[in-house]
DNA sequence: GGCATATAGTTACGAATGCAACTATAATGT
DNA sequence: ACATTATAGTTGCATTCGTAACTATATGCC
């Protein structure tokens, strides 16, 4: 209804402003860990979190997954892939492609990173319920679907 | 409860994953208005927005109310008061300080702006009930105030 | 088959970023 | 008053980033 219309920016209830503050911060207090104890960046951190999680992938279907540009995965992946954290093969049906996979070396950091991360996300989530955490999970869900659409 | 502590990590439902991600889809997706239509760039608008809605201040100010860092701010002013869209004077009581205000120029290309960024939240929000957006501000704050006690 | 277009991934290059060092001024302790 | 320490803001420099151009391969169309 037109009443409902905010005429004037408040930016402490604007929600753009107030998700990027939070996430921003997120961001900077969780990279703690894996930049400073292992050594990896963001970009890397999220190459190696999702070959960990959905095992082979190229790097297209990365770009996929974490809406990173296309040219900072193509160096993550080849940071981790000179540390030996992850092969790449040609992909069979597409030669353009490569497949990367996790090496043992990479499983084995990724294995001594999530309990970390892990305990950190545990430590911020703190003073929320259960039910507020479904109810902030879904809603965060929901907004993302409703981008997805806008365009 | 020790039960509850999860073991493996999905980053589907790891929150610091999902918040970074989604705030990167509303920025890039806000920030297509301000770049495309006005030439401003985020720490430009962001400190722009700062000064329209709690008048003078200066970039220590900015830099506490943003998270940006203060080179970032610094930048941002200097562009700012280039384009003549905010003036600069040297504080009464500390002269190493500099009390920011927006020129008139300033507060006319805020104005334009305004209505285009908030239409922008509102078909973001499109889906969300009223009682779905106080949730999720008050869950976002909560958020935003543990990880101030954190560090 | 052969040409046009689409896609996977890399890279060159200018712009933006973050950190540390720096200048200038203020505040504090003795 | 003087030395020490803290703070406001700027800047140099190396790193990171995003865009666009590029190579190589694949797909679709005639």
């Amino acid at each position: 209804m037109a009443s409902d219309v905010r005429r004037d920016l408040r930016l402490g209830s604007f929600l753009p402003y107030v998700l990027n503050n939070l996430a921003e911060r997120v961001s900077a207090g969780l990279s703690g860990i894996y930049a400073d104890e292992f050594e990896l960046s963001i970009p890397e951190w999220r190459v190696l979190a999702n070959l960990a999680e959905h095992g082979t992938l190229n790097a297209r279907q990365i770009v996929e997954f974490t809406t990173m540009e296309k040219s900072k995965v193509s160096r993550a992946v080849n940071n981790l892939s000179e540390r030996g954290l992850l092969s790449q093969r040609r992909a069979q049906g597409d030669s353009r492609a490569k497949d990367l996979t996790l090496t043992a070396e990479g499983k084995t950091l990724y294995r001594k990173i999530v309990p970390r991360v892990l305990g950190w996300e545990r430590n911020l989530l703190g003073e929320l319920s259960a039910a507020e955490y479904r109810d902030l999970m879904y809603l965060l869900d929901k907004l993302g679907s409703r981008l997805e659409s806008i365009e």
